[in-house]
DNA sequence: TTATTTTTGTTAACACTGTTAATTAAAATA
DNA sequence: TATTTTAATTAACAGTGTTAACAAAAATAA
């Protein structure tokens, strides 16, 4: 009997539904602004349906978080074939993957739990200037002493600012606890650290 | 007429008593579930109050972030000063820069709108595997070619994903539009894969 | 074909959220 | 003491996620 096949059919399909219209609003509102009553409105369906397929919102964006990695790991692999050597695939991966969060920026965001701050909150804190400050200053003063001294110190301000917010953000994510992340961790730091710096002394 | 001090007076202790209470709520319960409410509640205060000080709920979790920059300044400030060699400062600096963030986990999240997916979404999530796997593997190749074949990938791996994510991260901060970040941006992509990979092999 | 059971979908509510207009209580001034 | 200004409150609006109770539709059994 096919009946039960239709009716996974027609199952299914409200679920994609749901996906649809969702990722609909996440890229015209943002994902901030997604709401179980708004995409119960674009299926035509009242809201509890959404619940007969989705344990909550959070499995929704959930699924997101899954499609965005999947898509990510395609997208470097696909890049990774196109070169022999191990360093250039490193190299070339990096390129890929920023490309990736810049024309997926949604999937990046839900994928890390990026909540962009309001659009100019970096010019509203002022504060924030004096840490750029400092770094710049230090990296200038290091760059003086090295073998490149007219390399970019904006640059390289940035690099090691990156550095250093990346290795903080992973780890945030990794152990979301409240304990101290294990000590372990913190020779991550300082090897991020001896790279970049031997890089700018060269 | 000492009454309009007084008046003052008291008008700021209003606002030093909401700024405090938010903040017990925040260390508490995580500003994600910071609501005017709580605020309201914990210094008997109504609501209202609190749009007389604040002009929206916004505007008091600016104040954190603010406070959380200058904190983070001093520190990084006090820390350089304890080097001479520029550096030995840089590399002391992101140790700071890494306590820093542990120690004051709240301030951090909030300086940089980390969302904090739930604690187990990275387990939930088995297509970051792929990911993982797909770099490590990379990395682990480059090692075997390098003149150090025994360093520690998985270290490598992080310091690699860090730097990639950490560029990614302050890029949508400082440019939160929906317009591809600046040509020239990319650029620091390039300088920091160049320098990880040229660490890598030594 | 009709009656019964199961599935599916809806209405309405609960407990929250940020924000604000209208109103009352309190304090300062005339 | 009466009036004006300031401070604080109540009550509401427009949202949010989530769910219990109920009605409509579809599938099954008689």
């Amino acid at each position: 009997m096919g009946i039960l096949e239709r009716k996974l059919r027609h199952k299914e399909s409200i679920r994609i539904g749901i996906l649809e219209a969702a990722w609909q609003l996440v890229i015209t509102d943002g994902w901030q602004s997604l709401s179980i009553r708004k995409i119960a409105d674009a299926i035509e369906y009242s809201i509890p349906v959404i619940y007969n397929h989705f344990e909550n919102k959070e499995a929704i964006l959930l699924e997101f978080t899954k499609e965005g990695f999947e898509k990510l790991a395609e997208t470097l692999n696909e890049v990774k074939k196109q070169y022999n050597e191990p360093a250039q695939q490193l190299v070339a991966m990096g390129d890929a993957y920023w490309d990736f969060a810049f024309e997926n920026r949604e999937y990046y965001q839900l994928m890390f739990g990026l909540g962009i701050p309001a659009c100019d909150t970096v010019k509203r804190v002022p504060e924030l200037k004096e840490m750029t400050c400092l770094m710049i200053s230090t990296i200038k003063e290091a760059l003086a002493m090295g073998k490149n001294p007219e390399a970019d110190y904006f640059l390289k301000y940035h690099t090691y600012w990156s550095i250093l917010h990346g290795l903080v953000s992973i780890q945030m994510i990794e152990c979301p606890g409240n304990e101290q992340p294990d000590i372990t961790k913190k020779m991550i730091v300082g090897d991020a650290m001896a790279g970049f710096v031997k890089s700018l002394v060269d």
